[in-house]
DNA sequence: GAGAACGTCTCA
DNA sequence: TGAGACGTTCTC
């Protein structure tokens, strides 16, 4: 598969764009030589290859001399990028590439917009800040590098003509060693039982080692060291204070206490999420994950079957789609903080709540949202179900609607007529994804009648019957804050009747 | 544009 | 699994 071809990978050409329901602007593409840019998805080498590397026999990562797979890369995931069901970092939501976190801008402020969303596959950052470099660099510091010469009866002395390497005694150490332990610790344990760990299972679950970071990438940057491998791709801004943690910084975070007015999110897909022109991404699956406290977190270990991170509904035990609906297991609070807020800023009795509104309970195919597992995609009870079930027994957390929008009067929770017997009882129900995308978000906010909802395998432009509401009034949680969009929906998000 | 060398691929 | 070849990136 050529990247030319895939929709995902090819550059977006400046001028007008429609991504579900909203249209934005795209301008020229940026210099080249930044990730992301148009000439390095177009034109790398590596594009050809890259497929190769994440789907085939081959596992430089894990081999002896290999360097990070820094190349942007995405694969045709089946299941996305992460395998079935893994912990997936989540795009950067809606983060002001080029801008600090947190830094205000936005047409309703009167303050520049920022680039416009040019993420890859993954929503990672195209590189607009222009730091990514794709090839490693000595180091300066260590021994080899503070040698000058070269010794010229090395390997890579006698063979530089074909070799192109270093003098052996001059290379840096820092290069010598794989970016990441995890690329060690992926190679050491999936070969031994023919299994891989869940990180390498497939290789295209590898997470995209493009960011730079104390590896010789971005110098000055963090290391990655001792970091799941699903967060390495983040950008520095993103990553977890704390190794344990199993997702990026939560938006509320990055911008401090209170988060953003009116509840609404810090931040939001720019442009629908990575679903993109392609239908839901494989990162509509759900928000980003949810963070326990400090006291909760364990250093990342995927050898570690008890990690968290492999668990499929966080660390409080199996969630609601259990087997066991063991009553008397543990209730604990939300573990996330103790403020009361949640990452998105909402309220805690707003967190935890399916995305769907009840109201939404009779249309089947809202019924059994997708959550990603170990095991696989899996849908979540009824919602009747959910509601009465103990936060902790929700996978991630869901900082959607608890509260019919404006003008809607609250069902009751349990509407067992409107619900499949089949996942009346747990069962699989109806396997239809929801996205976390804003489409979504809001058409399941403001929707009074079924509507179909996109899914994971639709194509086309997403026809929410609504619009956008942005206003503070309407009672919506679930807009993209304009400014955290960086689109002022009143002015460039039409909606799509 | 040239040279250096990083990262990836192929093959034994 | 390591060595070698080579494409590509990066710097000057
Ligand atoms: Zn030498
Ligand atoms: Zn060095």
């Amino acid at each position: 598969m050529s990247c030319l071809a895939d929709p995902r990978f090819a550059s977006p050409p400046p001028g007008p764009h429609r991504l579900g329901h909203m249209e934005f602007q795209l301008p020229p593409p940026p210099a080249s030589h930044m990730l992301g840019s148009p000439d390095i998805i177009a034109n790398s080498s590596h594009d050809s290859s890259f497929l190769q590397t994440l789907s085939g026999p081959h596992d430089e990562l894990a081999g002896g001399h290999g360097g990070p797979q820094m190349m942007s890369g995405a694969g045709p995931f089946p299941h996305g990028p992460f395998g079935p069901g893994m912990p997936h970092p989540g795009p950067p939501f809606g983060h002001r590439l080029g801008f600090p976190p947190g830094m205000p801008c936005g047409p309703r402020l009167g303050l520049p917009l920022p680039p416009p969303p040019f993420l890859d596959f993954y929503g990672m950052p195209g590189g607009l800040d222009g730091n990514y470099r794709k090839k490693r660099k000595a180091c300066g510091k260590c021994v080899p590098c503070q040698r000058k010469d070269n010794c010229g009866t090395c390997l890579n002395c006698v063979n530089r003509a074909k070799g192109k390497q270093i003098c052996i005694h001059r290379k840096c150490d820092a290069l010598k060693k794989k970016a990441s332990k995890f690329d060690k610790d992926d190679d050491k344990d999936d070969r031994s039982n023919g299994h891989k760990s869940p990180f390498s299972e497939r290789d295209g679950m590898r997470p995209p080692q493009m960011m730079p970071f104390g590896d010789g990438l971005m110098p000055g940057m963090p290391d990655r060291e001792g970091m799941p491998p699903h967060m390495m791709g983040l950008p520095p801004h993103m990553m977890p204070p704390h190794p344990g943690m199993l997702g990026p910084i939560p938006p509320a975070w990055e911008n401090g206490p209170g988060g953003p007015p009116h509840g609404l999110p810090p931040h939001g897909p720019p442009h629908g999420g990575p679903g993109g022109p392609g239908g839901p991404g494989p990162l509509d699956h759900g928000p980003p994950s949810f963070y326990p406290p400090p006291s909760e977190m364990m250093p990342f270990d995927e050898n570690s079957p008890h990690h968290p991170a492999f668990m499929p509904n966080g660390p409080h035990g199996p969630g609601p789609l259990s087997s066991s609906h063991d009553s008397s297991s543990p209730q604990p609070q939300n573990p996330s903080n103790n403020s009361g807020l949640t990452p998105m800023g909402n309220h805690e009795d707003q967190q935890n709540q399916p995305m769907i509104h009840p109201h939404m309970t009779h249309l089947p195919h809202l019924s059994a949202p997708f959550f990603p597992g170990p095991g696989g995609d899996m849908p979540l009870p009824p919602i009747s179900m959910v509601s009465s079930l103990p936060h902790s027994s929700l996978p991630l957390p869901l900082p959607m609607m608890s509260h019919p929008p404006m003008g809607m009067a609250p069902l009751p929770t349990s509407q067992p007529d409107s619900i499949p017997q089949s996942m009346q009882n747990g069962g699989p129900g109806l396997l239809k994804p929801i996205t976390t995308s804003s489409t979504a978000i809001t058409t399941s906010s403001h929707l009074p009648v079924p509507t179909p909802m996109p899914t994971a395998t639709s194509t086309g432009p997403v026809k929410p019957n609504t619009s956008l509401n942005n206003s503070p009034e309407s009672g919506s949680r679930c807009s993209i804050s304009p400014r955290d969009s960086g689109y002022d929906s009143n002015e460039v998000v039409k909606t799509e009747l």
